[in-house]
DNA sequence: ACCTGAACACCGTTCAAGT
DNA sequence: ACCTGAACACCGTTCAAGT
């Protein structure tokens, strides 16, 4: 068996079965989602998914091309899991559906969100939600302000996932690091800002999983339902409904 | 002169010469700070870094620590070149100015934004900024929803800015790509919800540098303003003030 | 058409040693 | 104390060749 210096063996054995029938482009998107759900989207390598369907890294780029367009088709796959509320719900609860029943889904998927508010338009399972979004806020009076109010909508919920997947990155010892920093000031006369959020931080477990998932949970919802009032406000005014310019 | 497989030469030439002072954290801070306004706070590597100092990376080690620690420390100083508002300001005037002011000092270090979101706390300087922020919603009558409020703001709009970071990122080959996809919808009588996406995209150029920032700050301004009414929204309805549980 | 095997030009970090 | 020079264990991507 030949030395490898510059690549993993695939599969460990030299060479492919010849038993094994060729890879696919499904086949690499499934075996990628699997890596996307234990290691998060960006930090799984090449050199992984190739190991994993048991080829050489070339293979892969002869299917489907580089590391950002299996990126690209993962992040389509998973948003196509998110389902779509039924068209016939107000907009408030349209929009809320979406967004508590996306979170589940995007947060299985580390790494996913990020690419979701970025590359949106190019994903075409985003494009069919961003469809029907759309078609609700213009049935409820948005106008032209509808647009706006869509991305708002969907990028203040997104992006606080995205937020919480890079957090779920950090390390225990920068968590412990985080949860002290503001705990330092629970006492201190000269900052009594954050001596309030010190001691919201301290009266509740910082250390025990459940605790911080429920903390998670509960500013999520907030930070749903005051996007929702905000975009409220503007169908009391519709001076300022859409983007001026 | 030895060959150097693993190693850019410091400076091009063998040896530090003997005159120049030995390099120090303050130093190495300013140096990754040029770094990050010409390459995005991710896109400079430990090596250039060393280059641009004109050592080899190991001497990096000794002053400060690793890649995380300099980029900590880059964005401490960053997020400090960010001026808080006069306190007297009142609560909705004393924020549009902060997350108004703060984007084109986040903008101009990419990837900042991103590292102030997931580790405020541990930034000095962020965490002035929060204790300012929650005292100004304290005495705007918030109580224990002052911290949500606060979180909720400045995650809006600077979440706002690590997207906008992102994209900025993005190759012009894909920037086309993204305002080619919502353009294809134009005239789309099965998907009515995009063809006003992409009405408003053809209707503006989608070419012009300067037309597209204009569009970006039209975008932040209603996310600054949507944020507000949200939070707003909560001051009326007092029993929706603060996290449940 | 599909894939191998190796290479190219990079990473972040750490070793042991030198002055 | 400060820094060199080299190494270790990785990256994403591409080359030329094999079946």
């Amino acid at each position: 068996m030949p030395a490898m210096p510059s690549s993993p063996a695939p599969g460990g054995r030299g060479r492919r079965p010849v038993d094994r029938p060729p890879i696919t482009p499904t086949g690499i998107v499934d075996a990628a989602l699997r890596l996307t759900e234990t290691e998060g989207l960006d930090a799984w390598s090449t050199r992984q998914l190739a190991a994993a369907l048991e080829v050489w890294p070339r293979a892969v780029y002869h299917h489907i091309g580089d590391r950002d367009a299996v990126a690209d088709a993962v992040a389509d796959r998973v948003v196509g899991m998110i389902s779509l509320p039924s068209q016939e719900l107000a907009w408030r609860e349209w929009f809320s559906a979406l967004l508590l029943e996306g979170r589940p889904v995007l947060r299985r998927y580390r790494g996913v969100a990020r690419r979701l508010v970025r590359i949106g338009p190019i994903i075409p399972s985003a494009l069919t939600m961003m469809d029907r979004g759309i078609l609700v806020l213009q049935e409820a009076g948005f106008a032209e302000g509808a647009t706006a109010a869509y991305r708002y909508l969907t990028n203040s919920a997104f992006t606080l996932v995205m937020v919480e997947d890079d957090r779920a990155e950090n390390l225990p010892e920068a968590r412990e690091r985080l949860a002290g920093a503001l705990a330092a000031h629970r006492d201190d006369p000269e900052r009594r800002g954050l001596a309030a959020v010190g001691a919201a931080v301290t009266s509740r477990g910082t250390d025990d999983p459940e605790a911080i998932a429920a903390l998670e949970d509960d500013f999520y919802a907030y930070t749903v339902e005051r996007s929702l009032d905000g975009v409220a406000a503007v169908l009391s005014r519709p001076d300022r409904g859409g983007l001026s310019g």
